[in-house]
DNA sequence: TATTGTTATACTCTATAACTATA
DNA sequence: TATAGTTATAGAGTATAACAATA
């Protein structure tokens, strides 16, 4: 891409989306060598962090991932095929689908964790440590208030 | 949405392209009186911007805004529908559409770029002016790199 | 009746390939 | 031959509506 005219550079939308874009290709070549993406990732992390509390169906996963039940069936689907999660009828309510990690998920989760975080501190390198971290609060604060952000903070 | 889980919460991209959502929300609000939306405006930015200097082609527009030639089409088609651009054959060279801003193109642009620099602000309120600053500033580094954004700074 | 998962369908955004008219 | 604009088409990503199984 040729450098924008000023007028758009200084932007909040712009630089917004262009630095998603930048990070999400960064993200998906250090994925790469594991076969998936950033939102594949995203679910095997939900999965495991909130399947260490209790088992997540489908519906349940989905929410928490900010996602429509339908495009979660495709996510699941996908993971699924990879031998990375399992889909379980619950015996409580035979509606529901339990999803959980397989072995290979487990392992597949922690290695490309480690290899998204390391992409992540690249992307942020041109910033001192200080800046990023400041970057990232000041992010939560636009995302989820004030509150939310200084609670984030504390874990 | 639901509260997303901490371990997707502090991940930078979860966060960029959330806040990006929120602001192309907010955008969108701000601008619907205008039957326009932000890329649209943003289509008109750089016409109105570097029209000053030389008219634009739709290919050169295309490239300052970074955006697929067949990408263009479809975008000055919707704006001249709406009667705030024109096409007129390149008298040099006959293959080129010269775009330009129409009177009424020129009066939405004004009175737009106001209210979406109005929801940009109110966007950024939960920070300081001088956090706000700072983030455009932090985001400049990361899309252009140091010296790039430190000229953006100076203009 | 309502809910979970699923499928079919559609809509947006974007890009690739092929066509046209000009050069 | 190459370039600018256009059209047709296809691929991601996402959402709505309808259906089957279950509650």
């Amino acid at each position: 891409m040729t450098t924008p005219p000023e007028a758009l550079a200084s932007r909040l939308g712009y630089l917004l989306k262009h630095a998603q874009l930048k990070l999400t290709e960064a993200a998906a070549q250090a994925l790469a060598p594991f076969g998936i993406d950033g939102r594949e990732l995203a679910v095997l992390v939900v999965l495991a962090a909130e399947s260490a509390a209790y088992p997540l169906s489908q519906l349940e996963a989905a929410g928490l991932l900010g996602v429509d039940r339908t495009t979660m069936v495709a996510l699941v689907d996908r993971l699924e095929g990879k031998g990375l999660v399992e889909r379980r009828r619950s015996p409580e309510d035979r509606r529901k689908n339990i999803v959980g990690l397989t072995p290979a998920g487990e392992d597949c989760l922690r290695r490309a964790e480690r290899a998204r975080a390391a992409a992540e501190r690249r992307f942020l390198a041109p910033l001192g440590k200080e800046e990023a971290d400041r970057l990232v609060r000041t992010l939560q604060i636009l995302n989820f208030g004030q509150g939310a952000a200084a609670e984030a903070a504390e874990a």
